[in-house]
DNA sequence: GTTACTCATCAACATTTCTTGATTGGAGGA
DNA sequence: TCCTCCAATCAAGAAATGTTGATGAGTAAC
């Protein structure tokens, strides 16, 4: 039940495959700034156009982000809560038992004091 | 600073890649429950012995499993606190602002509760 | 020693994914 | 209308990944 079923495991591997290559993942870290149009992050990243046009094409078939079009432009942004899946993903993978106490143990004190501050108040 | 950093992108590009293969994760899924030999992976994956091989390897040179001789045998195991560093990596991608509340957000309520009763008892 | 078993590795091939350059379509400005 | 700009799409080729069957190394039982 708490294992992840066939259907989850083809999303998690397309999740996964859409993370796994550096142009989008740097797409993405621009977007976390907020929606971007093609040419900025084309200046940026300093890729072709139709090299971008095909990364942000996986991008949103995998459903992480959502294009918007104004005029000539589109502008991309991140799909919210797509990314919590794949955290989510992440997580059923953990060994058992350790699932249960990550959450305070994890990734030194920033994200362990997050936590705390928000649900201990 | 808390942005991605160049080595950092391509540990993510790396990990991800490692995690968007369904043979992958369904080796991972079975190793969740404890080590493994490769031949109890292979009966229940029911794949070809040099592919898993392969599969391992692909896991293992991620640093996401490890593994040990004994005798005839390999035994296989989840690497502790690197699914965490997958997991961090997601964090790391999500928009500015979302990070710092979706700990109590995500994953509905199951994922709440578990939190909630870790570190607030 | 011989045989059987487990598993990694290799080469060859198949498949998928990525890149490049060209083309196209839609939106606007002159 | 004509031209420019932005961006998606296409076809062709390149590169990376995955699969298969064969081989070999190491271990153990006989």
């Amino acid at each position: 039940m708490t294992t992840s079923t066939a259907p989850d495991l083809d999303r998690a591997v397309g999740l996964f495959h859409a993370l796994s290559d550096a142009t989008r993942l740097a797409a993405l870290e621009m977007l976390k700034g907020g929606e971007r149009c093609v040419c900025e992050l084309q200046d940026n990243l300093d890729v072709a156009q139709s090299r971008l046009s095909f990364h942000l094409r996986v991008l949103k078939d995998a459903g992480l982000v959502d294009d918007r079009k104004e005029g000539r432009w589109s502008y991309y942004s991140i799909v919210p809560g797509a990314l919590d899946e794949a955290h989510d993903m992440v997580i059923a993978f953990l060994p058992r038992g350790l699932d249960e106490s990550r959450s305070v143990r994890v990734a030194g004190s920033r994200e362990q004091l997050r936590i705390k501050s928000i649900c201990c108040g």
